[in-house]
DNA sequence: TTGTACGCGTTATCAT
DNA sequence: ATGATAACGCGTACAA
């Protein structure tokens, strides 16, 4: 007959997480003294203190956040949920390591997802979140929110908005002065003697693209040009019709002097398809987000980049300081950050002389 | 005068989230009944269901799965932990990227974290992770559990290692085939003529990095070449001194024929020095990751690149394997996943002919 | 098939 | 300053 029992539990195996009854009955306290040590509470003797902290390095004791959770009247969890399109494109993946970085020095974990601006997914990751109790979400709009259903999902929770306008009226936002870099681009272009400008954007559901595309527009507008619809490609979503795109461009028997990327997506398909043409150094090209290799190709790449630094700083301020506020009386506050041009060569390209009729 | 109270709970604002009580109260049921409806459970009439059912979209329920885990025998909260070195750089980023999306359909969110291959950071987001519960974590080991503090804080914890092998015997670990990749960019450029080939490779306390720099070495010695030091250059750990590595290279008066970086890292920075001296088309490069620019750029970059997507999938059936196994009794097991060459024009680059002294 | 009683690890309340 | 007790929202065991 064998023992019904085997030996377990005599090494290091199978030992459950100690828990604050552990720590009570090794330090001779009770259950709420712990807790008042490890929520650093007042009114705890400093040598009892000691005995606690003692007994929870020994055990190596760590509080369970989610029965904290559970049990608190803020229901607080200290994690954050953090929704962008892609978190693969490397504008995503560089602010999404900022933001994580610094909500990390205060202690926040981030669940992350990429909704690709998939309103399904989308759905799916928010049901994620909620459902792990996040304390507050950042989230970048580009197709949420189309329905109730979402907008009740995320009700009563504390919500920060990037690169996008809210759709509900209430809610922080931080997005970066789309408008005025695509201005500063068609500005830095017309001084050097653009005026056959061409402008490849995003789908325009999104207010990032919006905006970036009106600025195109205003600009032009300004100047006198009336952008001709082939010289104001919108809703190009793909690296590949964004080089499709520009293959029609400069196929044309009147290409345009020069082109505006409105995100690095569609740079990176004008890039392709312009090196690919031999005409890296006769068409002028700035795009927007500024990327690794911009400085690398031949000519660099003139961009106009976001400040992801006060994107990011910004972002974490704004939600913790809505965090920090009991009441949720608050006017939704919209923070734009300023943007840069960056020039590397590919901007500073002069059209080429045209010849008169 | 003002109303004390203004006007609220009128509308859909300050309505706190509804629980399984809420549930019952409305179904006319009891708690349980409920939790054996959002559980799936057998043993509920389809009458009592739909009544139940029926409820939970009236309320907008959604189970609080914190609350779940702290009662729930397993203690399981539904969520993964991922812990890689830089999120931000494109190859962790992509990966990330795919891994959540698979663990998502699985419905299990995701903590992530950049350990940037700092201990001290590494240590707070592990303990940030099991502080959260997490059910499993996935882990680039670069600098982890040097420390006793860091395995007695993990060891309960089903954790699989990627890109490097475990220090804890017992752990899978998914990896790729490092040595191999490597081997075969040594095997291409001899193929076609070179025999001067210099490497740069990445910090060697990763595996991954002793892996490759083991790979090329070996490579050249069974061709009959003992690896210069001054052509197997390890421990680069920024682009900024790769690039300078490849200046002192690239400025000597006998330049090797062929470089081979380790990471894409390294050949950013190579390929920066490569270009800005005018010698992208006399030098040979071969990378290790792929690059979203690799194709852009003049000539194309010839590259080692990992499966991403045999990666991500191998992860995740691995972790979900090992989370789905009661006993712990389990061998660690390594996965090796194939890497490709893939030729883009600058491994392709012949030798300088060597004029004889 | 359905419900009751209890407990998970923690925090809130109120006592001492 | 410290502790006893209840409660959070849910799952488990077992009774009905």
């Amino acid at each position: 007959m064998s023992f019904d029992n085997e030996r377990q539990g005599a090494s290091t195996v199978n030992r459950r997480k100690a828990t604050m009854r552990d720590v009570a009955m090794l330090a001779g306290v009770s259950v709420k003294t712990v807790s008042r040590v490890v929520n650093d509470e007042p009114n705890v003797s400093e040598a009892v203190r000691a005995q606690v902290v003692s007994a929870i390095d020994r055990l190596g004791f760590e509080k369970n956040l989610m029965a904290s959770s559970v049990r608190r009247s803020d229901g607080r969890t200290h994690s954050i949920g953090l929704l962008v399109p892609d978190i693969s494109n490397p504008h995503w993946g560089r602010l999404t390591r900022k933001i994580t970085d610094l909500l990390q020095e205060r202690r926040y974990a981030l669940l992350t997802g990429s909704n690709d601006r998939d309103s399904e997914i989308e759905e799916a990751l928010l049901r994620a979140f909620t459902a792990r109790q996040v304390d507050g979400l950042i989230i970048v709009p580009s197709v949420s929110e189309t329905t109730s259903r979402q907008r009740q999902l995320i009700a009563n929770i504390p919500t920060l908005y990037i690169d996008g306008l809210p759709r509900t009226g209430g809610a922080d936002a931080v997005i970066s002065d789309n408008e005025g870099g695509i201005r500063q681009a068609v500005e830095h272009l017309w001084k050097i003697g653009h005026v056959d400008i061409a402008y490849i954007g995003d789908e325009q559901f999104m207010s990032s693209a919006r905006e970036r595309s009106h600025g195109f527009r205003e600009a032009m507008l300004e100047r006198g040009v009336i952008p001709r619809p082939d010289r104001f490609i919108l809703n190009i979503a793909s690296q590949q019709s964004a080089r499709e795109a520009a293959a029609s461009l400069l196929g044309s028997d009147t290409p345009p002097t020069a082109v505006i990327c409105g995100n690095n997506t569609a740079m990176l398909g004008v890039l392709h398809e312009v090196h690919a043409r031999g005409e890296q150094d006769s068409v002028a090209l700035i795009g927007f987000d500024d990327h690794e290799m911009a400085s690398v190709v031949r000519p660099g790449i003139t961009v106009i980049a976001q400040d992801e630094v006060a994107l990011a700083q910004t972002i974490v301020d704004c939600l913790l300081r809505r965090l920090d506020e009991s009441d949720s009386s608050h006017e939704g506050e919209i923070v734009r950050i300023p943007v840069s041009l960056i020039c590397r060569g590919s901007g500073e390209i002069p059209p080429r002389s045209q010849a008169p009729l």
